[in-house]
Parts: C-alpha cells; structure tokens; sequence
DNA sequence: CACCCTTTGTCCTGCGAGTGGAAAAAGTAG
DNA sequence: CTACTTTTTCCACTCGCAGGACAAAGGGTG
C-alpha cells in the first residue's frame, strides 16, 4: 500500500492532529472545543486534512442532546515503529496513529555487536510485524539507543557502551531501509515520553524519568518538551559521583553511582555475595544458572532474602541519594522510576523515597509523587511512536 | 511626568520592542532585516507604537550609500527600576528603557528585618534615586529576594533565611507603593537575566548561574528563559549533600553545600581558624574587626596568606563536585560563578574547574567554559529591570 | 405525529492583516 | 548635474478568518 507522505500544512493541522492522536476520534464540534479556531476555519482545515487522507471520516458519534455529529479520526492504516535498542535486548513494536501497540516483539542482543548487526536483526523484526498483517508498511519510526545522540541529526556521540555506534548515522541509514522518517534519540528521553504519553505523567509539565537498566539515565522534561542539553547529553546521571573515593568506574573516575548500582553492577555484587556464600538463595540461582542478573536478585528478594534485599536497599539509598540532589536543583512534579530493574518494586521505590524525602528541603518534596513507571517494557517502544509522530503532526 | 501605560498590541510590537531594547536605536530598515515582516507591515506597527509613545523618532543615521535612515529608539523618557534584596544589603537602581543603568545604590541591611522594614527602606532608596533627577517616575520594577518566590504571584514561599517573609505579598504590595506594575523573582534567577543580558551569557540558550553569597543558589536557563521548577524551588542547589554525614545544617539534614561553602560557612571557618592562630594575617583581621568575612579571606588569599587559600580551595572543590553532577545531568552550554564570593576570584574558579572537568564526561564538558560573572554587583539589578521589562513588552 | 428545542455542520459576507510592486524622497559618488 | 543606492511611503490586491444566518438532524413532550 502507498504510504501517507502528506504532512499538516500549518500549525493549526499539526494541532488537530495531536488531538485526534492523544484523544482518539472526535467529532468536529468537539475539537472545535479544544482549538479557539472558528468554526468555518475548523472545517476547512479538517476539510484539508481529510483530502491528505491522514485523516478519515469515521460515522456518526452518540447524539449528545440534538444533531449527531460525524467523527473524525486518524487514517487507520497509519503505522509507526517504535524501536528499543537497550544494552542486551531490542524492542520493537508498531503502534497504529493513536500510539496504540498493535503488535510487540522482544529479542535478547548486545549493543556492542555494533550498529550493522543489529540493524540487521531490527530490520528483520520489523519484517516480521508486517509480515503479521499487522502493517503493509511504516509512516515513520522512532528509534532509541543507549547513549547520547545528537538528536537534530539522528546520530549516537560518544557512546560509552556502544563502541562502534559513534558517529554511525543511524537516522539516515535507517530511513533508507525502511523507506519512512526516523527520528533518533537517547532511550531514556523515549521513555520518559512514553510515560508522558500513555503512563504516569500525562498530567505533568515537568518531570524526571530515572531509568535503571543496564546503566542509568535520566530523561527531563520541561514544560512538556524533552529537554536534551547542549550536545545531547543531558540526563547522563551514571557518571554523577554518588560515593568519595568509591568503586572505580568505567569512565576512569570513582565512586560513580553506576559503578555502585545498576543492572550491571548489581550482577556483579549479587555474584560475589553468592560466592562468599552469604546468601543460599542466590548462591543456588548461581549454580544453576552459572550467571546471575538483576532479575535473579528480584526474585531472591521476593523469596525474602535478606542479601538481596540488602543490596537493592544499598542501591536505593545511592540512588537515591543522587535523585534527592537533583530534585532540589530541578524541582519537578514527579520522578517516575523504570527500566528493567523495576522488577525490584517497591523495595527499591522505599530506599529511593526515604533518601529524597529526607535529603532535599520540603518545598520541593512537598507535593512530590515518586512513582514506578507504569509502562515497563513498552515505555520505550511507545516514546518511539510518539518521537516520529510529534516530528511528523508539525508542520512541514 | 505621566508614566507610560501603554503595552504593545500584538507579538509583533513585542518583539520590535525587544529589538530595541537590545539592540539600541535603529532604523526601520534595520529593523525589517530582523523581523522578517514585509516593508509596509513594519511601517504600520512602528507608526503605532510612536502613537503610544513607547517608541519615539530619535533623528537620523548615518548614510549607508543612499538616503540617510530615521532612527527609531525607546522612548528615553523610559525608566525601570531594579532591586536586588540580598540577605545582608540592598542594590536598587533605574536603568533606562534600554536596561543601561543610570544610578545605582547599595545599602547594607538584613532581610531578617522583615518585608515592612525593608520595603521602607527600598522605597526610600528608590525615592533618593527619583530625587536626584534620574527618574521622574518608575514604569515598572523587578525585584529580587533570596529564596524561592511563587512566581506568577509574586509571593515568598517557604524562604528559609528570610522568616517573616513567607506568604508576604511582595508584588502587590510594592506596585501600590510605587505606582507601577512590579515582577518579583528569586534573587539568583534574576542575577542569570542580567548575564544573560548584558555579560557573559548573551549568545548561550542553556546555562547554569551559580551564586555563591550568604547562601549558594542557581538559576537555570534553558532555551533562553529562566526556569523556576514546579513550585519555584528549582536552582536551590545550597541544600545538595557535598559532604556525607558532614556539618550540620540549618535546615536540619548535614553536610550541605550551604553547610561547608557559602559567605556565610567562610567566615564562620576563617574566624575558627584565626582563633586556633592557624593564619597571622587572619587573625590580625579578627583584631582589628571584631569579625571576619568573605571579604577578608579574600583579601587575605590576596596577600598569599596560606591558610585562607586552602580554604578557599576546600570550599571550591566542595562546589565543584556537586556543579559536576549539576553538569552531568543538565549540560549546559555554559557556566557562570558569581555572587559576593566573586572577589575570591581565580582561586576559587580554579579549584571549581578542576572539579568539574573532572568529574564528569568529556562530552558534557568538552566545550564548556565555567567563567566569572563579568556584571558583579549590577547583574541583580539589570536582571530586574529586564524582567520587568520581558513583561511589559509582551502583548498584553 | 406535530411541535419545539438543541446540537451540528455549511454557507456567505465583510473586515483586517499582510504582501509586493511602484514611486517618491533623500542621499552619495563622480 | 547625472547615475546609482538606500530608505520610506503609498496603493492595490490577496487571503485568512471571524461570526452570523441558515439548513440539517436529532431528542423530548404532549
């Protein structure tokens, strides 16, 4: 099928666009509800955008007292890909214009295989997806990697755990395979989008979004927009020294608040508790498994080990200790918590919690929620969809 | 003289207005090459605001090669007024429409007087000012106070060093008093607009302004406005653990920057170091004073004395690594260090910049300047006249 | 089913913003 | 004085858009 190329023309398009994205269909007294535009100059723009076809009629809706009014909605057959590209795995799943996801797939991978490689493997996902029915093609796709990226141009920068990604042109490379736009951006910043999208802080303007994954990162929100620092790096709390004369780190420094809590590092202390035999639970896990990771030490937490439970308590309170700083330097509404050690819960959301509300002043925690993340996995996928969309519903 | 009540019409008289603020009389042709408007559209705009007298006709230019060009310029009858309330003296001064200032006072004075004692003496300030012949009215003040200010209000909330403050109408109370419209913001967040203005921070979007006086703050610029967080706490980066398990705080936690560095934390060390006969030239100073201040200590490192050396350097180290984190997590495009500590001057620049390079990535401080404010004591002051005059030359 | 009210969608007119060309005004250079 | 520049004004024309009038389509009531 041809795919949609059309773009809105002004901003008063890109505006219904979003609206009928964030909202689902809508009648066309209903967004002149939301828009200030007269009605006459509702129904020409509507009138365009059907005429591009990003937008369909879509029957009548429920009489809400007198005429029934006709909906509009997002052509049905846009698709969006939002891709995932985490340390060790890949998400990949197409979402239709609402950022609803139609299909979802997961697959373990390592990041240091280098771009070609797992584009290769992205590629061949996405084929999979639209060889399901679930698309005939993509309208655009939203890509997320694990490290800075200059985001105007699509490009990763001096990616400490990616060698071989730096300077690799990924929005170009990918937008000629797979035929539509792509927008490129730092994981975190597609998760914290994700959860502005469809998750916790949909209400929010501005808002922190701490992810615990392989490393950690922090994605910022201002005034609903990402915000990502003047090379792209902002957000990069890993290297924040979070312990004096600490661990050593990768980065050359000590006492970095990854080398001392992360998925990463979390395996690593887990291990060595299990080979000090501190813990049967997971010196068992050990042997059987010959490794362990974060997810081995949630479920010896859940079976109430107390070494586990005493490592995702340490964790917490560094991590903590850090977000505390941050709260008071950038005084958001909320500070979701995610990434795949979310499946520690709340015992790390306890640590996390006492540390800030006991370390930054009350005027700034007052009215604080610090949440998990409601999306888990998808999170990042959703960011994606809404990444391309944003770029696409503005005007050309 | 009547003031001038007269707000632009529209975001193009706005943004005119602001072109002449900063850029200084210009022609109309000048003006069409910045604004991007057709020839005929710019007339029309300019012939209405010299209708309102915003803007008057200020004679001719020089001759570019053809016929000579009328200059256009702010009315100089213009007149703001700037205060910055400090936690132990007052600066007010008037600058014209163009933020130049004209006069300038500074007063010492404690804010722990309270908001009615030292309003009294602001106004009288502003009254010696006006009674000099500088200022025949005021149409308009920005003022700054030293802790957070509920900003749309123009209220005190919560200020820590300043009790008696909290809740105090600030803004009311003051356009009553003066007669004219008044913008009241934190102290810090002002002293990065008059950087941002007239120093150091004129061509940066993203910037940090680190104001280490009594207390130590920062303000935050991002995309070239001042950013205030959820409940106008952000910047408040005095609270920060720099130190674990360190001195104790005013506010009850320990080892807060405020706690180890700041005017206030110097002195207290510098007299503790002068008793305990650890420097001659210090506790020469004590003799002759009775007390010791940040001045002193600077005077002293001046003159090479060791001990107020080392604790400038302590105190810069402390504050370099929590700006580290800062950086890390923010990337701005720039540093500035100012505030009554400014006198320390290249020590204290020094040991914050070895701290900050390194402590965090290279990519966040490969092209980042940390630099001393280059307005000192007139940076609060041409902040506030250029926030009110941010407001007052918006649409209405 | 007739009647009245409400909501929705379309049509039309008129205003005002804004563009772009042409000409006038006011210089400079030679 | 002439040729060329630059600035400013003037004018005709287009287009976006608001807002009222009106038609269409429904519900509720007697």
């Amino acid at each position: 099928m041809r795919r949609m190329t059309a773009r809105p023309a002004n901003a008063h398009q890109a505006r219904l666009l979003r609206l009928l994205r964030d909202g689902g269909p809508n009648s066309r007294a209903q967004l002149g509800d939301q828009v200030d535009l007269s009605r006459s100059k509702l129904a020409v723009e509507v009138d365009r955008l059907l005429e591009t076809e990003l937008v369909v009629a879509d029957g009548l809706a429920a009489s809400r007292g007198g005429r029934r009014s006709h909906n509009i909605r997002l052509n049905p057959h846009l698709r969006f890909l939002g891709v995932d590209i985490g340390a060790t795995s890949v998400d990949v799943a197409v979402t239709n214009a609402e950022l609803e996801i139609l299909g979802h797939i997961n697959q373990p991978m390592d990041v240091r295989e280098g771009p070609v490689a797992v584009f290769e493997q992205v590629l061949a996902m996405a084929a999979k997806l639209r060889a399901s029915g679930l698309a005939e093609g993509f309208d655009g796709a939203g890509i997320g990697v694990p490290g800075p990226v200059r985001f105007p141009e699509g490009v990763p920068v001096a990616p400490p755990i990616m060698p071989g990604w730096d300077g690799f042109p990924v929005r170009e490379a990918l937008s000629q395979d797979l035929g539509c736009p792509v927008m490129v951006d730092n994981d975190v910043n597609l998760m914290a989008m994700g959860e502005q999208h469809a998750g916790v802080a949909r209400t929010v303007g501005d808002f922190l979004c701490v992810k615990i994954g392989t490393g950690i990162g922090c994605g910022i929100v201002v005034g609903g927009e990402v915000y990502r620092g003047t090379t792209g790096s902002a957000g990069d709390i890993g290297h924040i020294q979070a312990v004096p004369d600490g661990r050593p780190c990768a980065c050359g420094n000590r006492g970095c608040l990854e080398a001392h809590f992360s998925g990463a590092a979390l395996a690593r202390d887990a291990t060595e508790a299990a080979r000090q035999q501190l813990s049967a639970e997971l010196a068992n896990r050990l042997e059987s498994n010959g490794t362990l990771s974060a997810v081995d030490v949630a479920a010896a937490a859940a079976a109430g080990d107390a070494t586990a439970l005493d490592l995702i308590r340490e964790g917490g309170n560094r991590t903590g200790q850090v977000i505390a700083g941050l709260v008071s330097f950038f005084n958001p509404g909320l500070v979701v918590i995610g990434g795949g050690v979310t499946g520690l819960g709340h015992t790390l959301l306890a640590a996390i919690r006492t540390q800030v509300y006991r370390g930054s002043l009350p005027l700034a925690t007052g009215n604080l929620p610090i949440v998990l993340g409601e999306l888990g996995p998808t999170a990042g996928v959703i960011g994606g969809a809404r990444l391309i969309s944003d770029h696409l519903f503005s005007p050309a």
